[in-house]
DNA sequence: CGACACCGTGGTAACGTTCCCACAGATCGG
DNA sequence: CCGATCTGTGGGAACGTTACCACGGTGTCG
C-alpha cells in the first residue's frame, strides 16, 4: 500500500496525480460541497491509483480530532466487561473511530498510567469505570468523558451509563420471594468497591418497601471471583442451620463459586440451596444447574456510553445519567418452595 | 490538565517557563545526554508546573512512530481471544504503547475495514488473526505485522505466534487413550477455518504414529459455538450405537455444548460419553462435570506476539515462527474405561 | 451597466514535535 | 599557542493535514 516512491502516498501525491491542488483533494475527501464533477472524478481516481490513505496523525494534529476513543475497564478478560468493550467498539466503528482498551485491574496506579497514556494519545474522549479512591483527578481531567458502572452516583455532574441496579435488585428479590425465599442471604463484593454499596442500598430500599427488616438478612463478603464466592458460601454454610438456604450473589462469578461450594459440601443446588446470580455471563448457562441470574445489558452499556461520549464531545445536550434495565434469566438454580409439594420434601431431605 | 491560557501546554510553553529553547526541552525529555544539570532541573520543574504531556500525534507525525499497536482478533467477547488481547495489552503497556483492539467476527469485510482503520491511524505494527480467504492483501500490507493462531502456516515468510497444535493433539489423544478411548469421535469446526485443517492434520499424523486408521474416527462439524457443539453432539448420538462414546472437541465451547446435548439425551457425561475440550476457557471449570481440556497459553500468545512485533518493527532478527506448548487440565469429563471396574458397568448401564 | 454574491479553486499558515545543522565556549593534544 | 574535538545550546525545516483567505469567473439584481 505504499505506492509513491516507496513511501505512503500523501494528499500532495494525490493532488499531483489528479492535476489539482491539495485544497481541492481535501475538499473532495472532506465531503465538502462546491466541487466540479470533473475535479471530484479525477481526485477519486487519483486516490485509488495512489492507494492514498489519510494520515490520521496529521488530521488529528491539525483538526484537533484524533479519531481515537478510549475505554478503561477493570479487565477485558472478565466476560461482562468484555461485552461492554465490544459494544463500545462496534458503536465507535460505525463512526470510523478506533477504540483504545485499557484494563485497570481495579488498581489506582494502573488506572493513572492508562489515563496518562490516553491523554498523550490525544483521544477525543474516554469511557471510564473508575477505581474507588481516585475521584479528585477526574474533575480536572480536561477531556470529555463518560462514566460507566456504579461509580456514576458519586459524580452527579458527569454523563454516565450503567445498569439500573435498583430495578435489578427488585427483579431478583421478587423472583426469590415468588419461590418462597423472602429473606435470602447476600453474597457481597469487597467493601472498597462502589458497586457493593449500590447493591446493598437497593436491597435495603426494597426490603423497606416489603416490610422486611434488612438486618436479618445473612451476609458474606468476598472478592468478585469464583474463589471468593466459594469461600463465602463455605463460611455461610458453616454458619447456618440445615433449613433451605437462598442466596443472592452480587455477581455471577461469586454465584458460580457458591454453587461449587454447595456441591462440595455434599448438598444440592437447588434442592438444598437456591442461588441467584447477577451479571448474565455466558458461563452461567454451562454450569449445573444452570444459573438463574439477572442479566445486565453489557453490550448496550458500551453502545450507549459511546453515544453519550459523542454527545459530550460535540457539546450537545445535557450531561445524561442513563440507567439501563436488567433482565431476569431463569435457569435452574432456584428451588420453588411455594409449590404444593416443596422440592425439599420431594428430594427426600 | 490544561494550564496555559486554557489550552494544553506544549513543549514551547515548557521551554518559555524554563527559560530555555524547545530543543533543550526535547533533549531532556528524550533522555538525551549532554545536558547541564541546571538545565535539566529547570526543564523538569517547568514540566510539572505546566502540566505538560507530550502530544503523541505530533511525535508520531514527526518521528514516524505513533506509539500505537493494533490487534485484530475474531471477538474480544470470546474468552480465549480476550486472554490473548490482555496479554498483548500488558506487554505493550510496559513499552508505553497503547493497543487498539478490533473484532472481526470472522468476517472478511469487517476485517478489511479494521485493517484500513489501523493503517489510517498509522499504528506502528499489527497483530492479526486473519480471516480465511483474505490472504493476498497481507503480503502487500506495508506495515510490520505478526500473525497469531493457526493461519500462520500459510505464510511461511512472516513472523507468527501460536500454540503447538501437534503437541496439544498428542496430549489429548494420549490422555484419551490412557483412559481406554483409542478412537475418539472428532467435533470439528467449520470447513472454512484454517484452524480446522490444522487440528485435523495433527490428529491424522498422530493416528499414523499409533497405527490407527484415521478414517475410522467418527466426525461431526459445526460452528465454534455452544449451539454448534450441541447440534453436532446430537447428530453424533443419533448416528452411533449405545457403546461408550468419547469425543475430542476442537474447542471448549463445542465441548460445553456437547455436554449439554449428552445431558438432554438422558445420558451422563462421563459415564456414557467422555468429552475432551480444547482452549482452556474458565467456563470449563463451572460446568458439570468439570471439562477436561487442553489449555492454550492465550495470554502468553499475546505477550509473545507483541515481543515479535517489536522485533519486527525494530528490524531485529529473523522472522520467527513460535509455537507455544499447551497444557492438559484434568477435570471430570473423561471416564476411565481402563480401570478394573469400568465406570460404565459400575453405573449399571 | 456597475455592484455584489457566489462558485470553484489555489496558496499558505498553522498544529507540536523531532531531527539536523550551526555556533560559542571549553578542553585538549602536538 | 593554535587547530581540532567536545559540550551544551539554539534555530529552523519538515512531517501531512485542515482552515482560512484570496482570487478570477459567472450570474443576478437594482
Amino acid at each position: 500500500m505504499n505506492n509513491v516512491a516507496g513511501r505512503r502516498a500523501t494528499i500532495i501525491d494525490v493532488a499531483k496525480h489528479a492535476g489539482v491542488s491539495k485544497s481541492t483533494v481535501a475538499r473532495v475527501l472532506g465531503g465538502s460541497t462546491n466541487i466540479s464533477e470533473e475535479a471530484r472524478d479525477r481526485v477519486l481516481k487519483a486516490v485509488t491509483a495512489t492507494g492514498y490513505e489519510p494520515n490520521q496523525l496529521a488530521v488529528g494534529m491539525r483538526s484537533g480530532r484524533s479519531g481515537l476513543l478510549a475505554i478503561v475497564i477493570p479487565d477485558v478478560t472478565n466476560p461482562f466487561w468484555a461485552e461492554v468493550a465490544r459494544g463500545a467498539q462496534d458503536r465507535a466503528a460505525r463512526e470510523d473511530i478506533s477504540l483504545l482498551i485499557f484494563s485497570s485491574d481495579w488498581d489506582a496506579d494502573k488506572e493513572a498510567t492508562h489515563l496518562r497514556s490516553l491523554r498523550r494519545a490525544r483521544v477525543d474522549g474516554a469511557i471510564i469505570n473508575p477505581v474507588a479512591d481516585n475521584f479528585g483527578d477526574l474533575s480536572r481531567f480536561g477531556l470529555p468523558f463518560v462514566l460507566i458502572g456504579s461509580s456514576a452516583e458519586r459524580f452527579p455532574d458527569t454523563s454516565s451509563v450503567g445498569s439500573d441496579i435498583a430495578q435489578a435488585v427488585r427483579l431478583g428479590m421478587d423472583v426469590l420471594a415468588a419461590s418462597g425465599h423472602r429473606q435470602p442471604a447476600l453474597l457481597l463484593g469487597p467493601r472498597s468497591r462502589l458497586a457493593r454499596a449500590r447493591f446493598l442500598r437497593s436491597v435495603h430500599e426494597h426490603c423497606v418497601e416489603r416490610d422486611i427488616d434488612p438486618a436479618i438478612l445473612p451476609m458474606e463478603e468476598s472478592e468478585y471471583t469464583v474463589e471468593g464466592g466459594h469461600q463465602a458460601m463455605t463460611r455461610l454454610l458453616e454458619r447456618k442451620g440445615r433449613e433451605h438456604l437462598a442466596v443472592f450473589a452480587a455477581n455471577d462469578l461469586i454465584a458460580l463459586g457458591a454453587i461449587m461450594a454447595v456441591r462440595e459440601a455434599g448438598l444440592s443446588c437447588p434442592n438444598d440451596v437456591s442461588v441467584l446470580g447477577f451479571d448474565g455471563i455466558p458461563a452461567g448457562a454451562f454450569s449445573w444447574p444452570g444459573l438463574t441470574t439477572i442479566e445486565k445489558p453489557g453490550r448496550q452499556i458500551g453502545v450507549r456510553a459511546v453515544d453519550s461520549l459523542l454527545d459530550e464531545i460535540a457539546g450537545r445536550g445535557e450531561h445524561g445519567r442513563i440507567f439501563l434495565p436488567c433482565r431476569l434469566v431463569q435457569r435452574g438454580s432456584i428451588a420453588d418452595l411455594s409449590a404444593q409439594a416443596p422440592v425439599r420434601m420431594a428430594a427426600g431431605g
